[in-house]
DNA sequence: TTGTAAGCGTTATCAC
DNA sequence: GTGATAACGCTTACAA
C-alpha cells in the first residue's frame, strides 16, 4: 500500500491525501477524516525512503562511540543510550549505533554516515584531545554534540560534567581527610575526560601544596582488571598511596578487590573514589563514595541537544557544563596514620603500609 | 555532488558511472579507473536514501529489545550489540537500536521500522513467551531472528544458549554437592528465557527426587538490588535454602552481597550460581561460579543469521541451540551440614542456618 | 561497452 | 480546497 494506491481509492489525488496525512491545514475537515480513516484501514504507512528523498531529512541521528569495545562490560554505555534513544523517539527519529570495529578508524564511521547523508546529526562520546571525527564534523559545520568538551569545544554543541571540578572536589576531601600520598588510577590520556580529570586531580594537589608523584599516576585503563591491577603495582611502591582515585566505579571495584586481596580494609587504611555512581557503586563493599553522573539525563540532553541543532539552533547556545557532585559512602577515610590512636602529627606523616588483620 | 553532476564532469552516462562504481563487469578497465578516481577526488558518495528508495533494500537491521530499561546497568548489553553491530559494519549495514521507552509496547516499534520499510530485518532480545512482536513478525514473514526461543520459535530464525539444561547443569551440581534446599532467584516469568531456566530448576529437582517448594523461587528481577533483597527474603525463611541460583551475575552479585552481609560466608556455608559470565563475576569475592553465555559471539551470530535470511534464507535453517558451559569457581560448595567435620548424615539433613563469625 | 529512459514513493510548486 | 506535475538521486531494463 503506498500513496497513489490509497489516493486511487479514495478518488482524490495524491497532493491531497499527503497533504490530509501530514496534518496541513488547507484541507477540509471531511475529507481529512475519510483520508485518515481508510489510511488506518488500509494499513498505510508511508515509505521512509521516499520521504527521506524529497524532504532531504533523514529524520535518524547517529551515535558514534570511540571504540565499542571500551565499553565492554560496562553498565554507564545502556543507561547512556536509553537516554539518547528515549528523547529520539519522542521526536519520531531514528538512532543508529555505529560500531566502530577493533582497528578501524571512527573517523572513517562518521564520514560514512554524513557523506553517505545516512543521518541528520551525531552524538560523539569518549572524545580525544585531538579527535579526527571532532574536526571533521566541525569543519564542516555538520550538527553534532559531544558528551565531554574537546580543544575545538568552542564550535560545537557540547554537554560535560566537569571532570576536572569532579577530581578536585573529590581529591580536597581526600586531602582533607589528611592524604598526602594520593594515587590516581586513570586510562589512556587521550581521552578528553582522562585529561580532564587529571587536571583536577594535580591542580587539587598543588593547591595543598603536595609535591605530584609520577609513579602515584597509573594509565592501566578502565576495567576491573585494570584497577586491580594498578592498585597492585600502587600498593607495591617503596611509599605506597594511603588513597586511590579511580578513573570510573568499574575500575574502582577493581582495585577495592585487590585491596582487600592484600589485606587492606578500604575506608580504614586504604580510602578508594569512584567516578559515574553506577549502580553497583552504592552496593560495593565497602559502598563506593564516587562522583554522581546522571548518565541517562545526559543521553537525554545529548539527544536534544542535536535535535535543535537539526533545528536550525546555533552550537553556540548549546554548551553545557554540569556540576559535579560527591556522594559519600564508606570507601573513604582518614589515612592509617591519621587515625585517632596513631603517633605522631596526623597529616604531614608519610604513610606506612598497614597491616591489616584477616 | 551526486551522479549526474559526477557524470556531466566525466562525460559520461549516469549509468555507466554507476555500474563503474558498483562494480559490475560490463564496463572496461580504463573508464572505471577514471570514474574511481574522479568519485575519489570530488568526494562523491551515493545518497542512502535514494538507493534505497530504488533498490528496494534499505541495508539497515533494527534491534528491539523488550524494554531497554531492563538492561540498566546491565553490562552484557554493550557487548550482545557490539557483537551485532560489528558483523554488520562487515556487510555494509546500519544498525537501528529502537529504544522503547517505559510504558509503549515494543509491538508498536517494531511494526514501524517494518511497515515505514526502515529496516530489512530485526533482532529480538528477551522475547515473552506470548510475546506480540515475535506473533507479528512471524505472521507477516519478515526477517527477524530473536535471541532466545518462543512458542513461534519453529517459524523464525533463534539463537538460544540452552537454559533448561545450564540450569539443570547448575542444579544437578549443587545436589551432587549435598544440597537439597536450592532457591531459585528469578524474574518476570514472562520471558522466555526465565521459564526456561526455571523448568531445567525443576527437572533437575524432580529427577533427584527433591520436592519442590514454592517458597524457594523468588521473582525479584535481575539487578544487583533484586537479587540482595530476594537474598534477605530466603534466608529469613524458617528452613533458609542452603544454595541460591540466580537468573543473572549481576543478581548473584547482589546475592553474595547480602548473604555476607547477614554473616554468611558464601561458597561455604551458603552457595550462589550465576548466569552470564560477565566479567565482574571473575572478579567477585567469591569469584563466582556461574554459566558462561558468550554475549559478543551471539551478537555475531544473530546479525549474520538477519543477514541471511534477508539474502533469502530458510529460517528453518537458522535455529541454533548452544551448550551451556558451567564455570566453576568459588562461590558453590557443599552445604554447611555436608562438610567434613559435620555431624549425622550428609545430604538429607536439614540445613540449618549457620552463625558464621566476624 | 555505453547510453536512454522508466521507475522507486514521496513532497513541494504551482495552477485552478 | 484540490489536483497536475516536477523534482529528489539513484538503479536497472532495454537499446544501441
Amino acid at each position: 500500500m503506498n500513496l497513489k494506491e490509497l489516493s486511487r481509492r479514495l478518488g482524490l489525488s495524491m497532493t491531497t491525501v499527503s497533504r490530509a496525512l501530514n496534518g496541513y491545514p488547507d484541507v477540509s475537515p471531511r475529507t481529512r477524516e475519510r483520508v485518515v480513516s481508510m489510511a488506518r484501514e488500509l494499513g498505510y504507512a508511508p515509505n521512509a525512503s521516499a520521504r527521506r528523498l524529497t524532504s532531504g531529512r533523514t529524520e535518524t541521528i547517529g551515535f558514534v562511540p570511540q571504540n565499542i569495545a571500551a565499553y565492554y562490560g560496562n553498565p554507564y554505555f545502556a543507561d547512556l543510550l536509553a537516554g539518547i534513544g528515549e528523547t529520539l523517539h519522542g521526536a519520531n527519529f531514528d538512532l543508529v549505533l555505529a560500531c566502530v570495529p577493533e582497528g578501524e578508524a571512527p573517523f572513517e564511521v562518521c564520514r560514512r554516515l554524513v557523506e553517505g547523508r545516512r543521518v541528520d546529526g551525531l552524538i560523539l562520546d569518549r572524545t580525544f584531545t585531538e579527535d579526527p571525527r571532532v574536526e571533521y564534523l566541525a569543519t564542516r559545520g555538520f550538527p553534532f554534540a559531544t558528551l565531554g568538551r574537546d580543544r575545538q569545544a568552542g564550535r560545537h554543541a557540547f554537554l560535560d560534567l566537569d571532570g576536572e571540578r569532579a577530581l578536585e572536589l573529590a581529591t580536597s576531601r581526600l586531602i582533607e581527610l589528611g592524604h598526602r600520598e594520593i594515587a590516581f588510577i586513570a586510562a589512556d590520556p587521550r581521552f578528553n575526560f582522562v585529561r580532564e580529570r587529571l587536571a583536577g586531580y594535580r591542580r587539587a594537589l598543588a593547591r595543598a601544596g603536595i609535591p605530584w608523584r609520577e609513579e602515584h599516576l597509573r594509565h592501566d585503563g578502565i576495567g576491573e582488571e585494570a584497577g586491580a591491577r594498578a592498585a597492585r603495582a600502587l600498593m607495591a611502591l617503596r611509599r605506597p598511596p594511603t588513597a586511590l582515585l579511580c578513573i570510573e566505579d568499574l575500575t574502582a571495584i577493581g582495585a577495592m578487590r585487590a585491596l582487600r586481596a592484600l589485606g587492606h580494609r578500604v575506608g580504614r587504611e586504604v580510602s578508594v573514589i569512584g567516578y559515574n555512581d553506577i549502580p553497583l557503586a552504592r552496593i560495593a563493599e565497602p559502598p563506593l563514595t564516587t562522583i554522581r553522573m546522571p548518565i541517562r539525563a545526559a543521553g537525554r540532553r545529548l539527544a536534544a541537544m542535536v535535535l535543535a541543532l537539526v533545528g536550525g539552533a546555533d552550537p553556540a547556545d548549546l554548551q553545557e557544563v554540569w556540576e559535579p557532585e560527591l556522594v559519600i559512602r564508606e570507601s573513604d577515610g582518614p589515612p592509617a596514620a591519621a587515625m585517632p590512636a596513631a603517633d605522631g602529627p596526623a597529616a604531614a606523616s608519610l604513610s606506612r603500609r598497614p597491616t591489616a588483620p584477616r
